[in-house]
DNA sequence: TTGTATGCGTTATCAT
DNA sequence: ATGATAACGCATACAA
């Protein structure tokens, strides 16, 4: 661990006043170009690298953007992250990673942390858990806030369409023919539940259907067995022929089930995932799915937090919403029995 | 933007001065309840936040350690990432992440931007490219370092063992009885692919028999298409039976030509993959698959960090290392027309 | 154009 | 036990 070089060393081997060095490695209008060169040299010779932490106290930024994450294990967040680091790293900022592991008071800890380390703004994307109400929890600070999957009027977001997005799946499976749509969705009591619910219902209306809820079993978290409710669904004196289902673990549990009943995908059962990275491919047959572009919500993000930082704090607040999209794989088909099929 | 509290606010708002207001909140020895009382309570009126910038500067330290990673769109990284991040926020330390999107160029560019962050240490999980020679590019340094998947003499490192994983894997479709099995890796002329290579013709001369190169071909790129080099080994004279195939990208590939000519896993063809997050999940059947802990990878380099920065300088590099796991799915059986099948 | 001096917010040392 | 002061490394306002 040797000592670190600092202006002063600089400053001392090309003969000159530190308020020299930083004034020629800043490229100060004001500086001769013998006296750069000389500073230039000297810099590189010695290795001098600036040291961020006094940069940023001085300056009073630090060039870092905080993330606060919910839940790391959730597959859908390594896409997330990938897209946020990458547009900031194209702006010269780094990325502070935190991660709540589910936990609400973790999430307050960490927000609490992050307003300390001289932040110049964070991007959370937090639980949707009810306790946390975004007014008390983040309110009052002086940081620039963008959150990822948070409806909050009044703050910089990027938004998650799902109520369409549902609309698009359901109504596929009723195309081909399906009237008895199960879905499987966690957070039924939550934003992202009720509006994938809400879209379900939109679809089987505008078909002029009624849509019955007896298909969208409760489900007690996002890694509750798929697997068993999926049986109870097959165990209906109607069962559903075909599975909307949006949860990676969720969908495993499903898919096991439908295995074990010998029920053949599409043959004799339909199913839409959710798409995360590299599932449709692994999948067999491969899965029709709902995909959103999650490094584009990263990115999308990130350009809030940096828009944010480079204008006057009088900026009003930006919405940005994201939409899905339904990619056709091999795991949808007409209902069993039907006559229109091929 | 309010102009944040400092510990001259606090020492105003106590009536004392700066110097006794961080005694009290830091908790030294020498210092009268009584004062320890109006300090604390001072803070807590004024939203106190001590600046980890001035207090790392003066300290010497910041509590955080950064973390390059090579290209944060491998799936195998979310879940070291995660590793790290949990057991360094379980000793209060921050998690700095840099990812390297493939390009060598970067990783030198984000390590030199990491030695002016003030970082207490850097786990590094670098690309194996050989232009990258480890010790002229992180060498000359003053920061704690541990290496991910790097086996570098004298260095801290988390390694991941391959050739014994793919001794057992290979063994395993031996067993069943398969003679001509393929092995689809990246990076043959790479070590993790030539371990890999190792193991498998350990696993082959450990049975008495001769492995044969012609079912290993050469993969330009990881992201390279894994189903026309399937193609290829199905257009053998002798064909595979079996195929270990360590790659997600590549895997999703050679599944899709199998199912193109319409051969069944397990009935006509054996398949081993490398085991992420849900793949055994989603597939088709159930994939039997080589399996690391990948949390525990980032726990292993955090905690070799953590060691390192307690401990003086002195203390012996240590090398880690993790053993895969054969997860046994449903993918394997006996070689068609094979006598020994159930 | 360059040197000098000050302060960013903390903590540690030295007095008292 | 507490107060005063200096220093961490840097950038800038001001002086020269």
């Amino acid at each position: 661990m040797v000592k670190s070089v600092s202006v002063v060393d600089v400053a001392r081997a090309a003969g000159v006043t530190p308020g020299s060095v930083s004034r020629a490695l800043n490229g100060s209008k004001h500086v001769s170009p013998a006296l750069r060169a000389k500073v230039t040299d000297a810099a590189r010779r010695l290795g001098y690298q600036p040291n961020a932490q006094a940069r940023g106290l001085r300056l009073g930024r630090s060039n870092t953007i905080g993330m606060l994450v919910n839940d790391m294990r959730h597959p859908m967040y390594a896409s997330i992250i990938a897209g946020v680091e990458h547009e900031l790293s194209l702006h010269g900022r780094m990325l502070l990673l935190a991660d709540a592991h589910g936990e609400v008071s973790r999430e307050k800890t960490i927000f609490d942390t992050f307003q300390r380390c001289a932040l110049d703004g964070v991007i959370i994307s937090a639980s949707y858990d009810p306790e946390v109400s975004m007014s008390t929890h983040y309110a009052g600070n002086r940081l620039p806030l963008v959150l990822i999957d948070r409806d909050v009027e009044g703050m910089d977001r990027v938004c998650l369409e799902r109520r369409n997005a549902l609309r698009l799946a359901t109504r596929h499976l009723l195309n081909l023919g399906h009237r008895r749509i199960a879905l499987i969705t966690p957070a039924l009591d939550r934003i992202p539940g009720g509006e994938r619910a809400a879209g379900y219902d939109d679809a089987f209306r505008q078909a002029g259907l009624a849509a019955d809820r007896r298909f969208i079993p409760r489900m007690q978290s996002p890694l509750q067995d798929g697997g068993e409710a999926m049986q109870r669904l097959l165990d209906l004196p109607q069962p559903p022929t075909a599975l909307v289902c949006l949860g990676t673990r969720l969908l495993s549990g499903a898919l096991r089930t439908l295995r074990q009943r010998d029920l053949k995908v599409p043959h004799d059962f339909s199913v839409i995932a959710i798409g995360s990275t590299d599932m449709m491919a692994f999948a067999n047959p491969p899965l029709t799915c709902l995909r959103v572009d999650l490094p584009s919500v990263g990115r999308a993000a990130a350009r809030l937090m940096l828009r944010r930082l480079d204008s006057p704090a009088t900026l009003p607040c930006e919405r940005v919403e994201l939409q899905s999209e339904l990619v056709i794989g091999e795991s949808c088909g007409p209902p069993p029995g039907s006559h229109n099929g091929p």
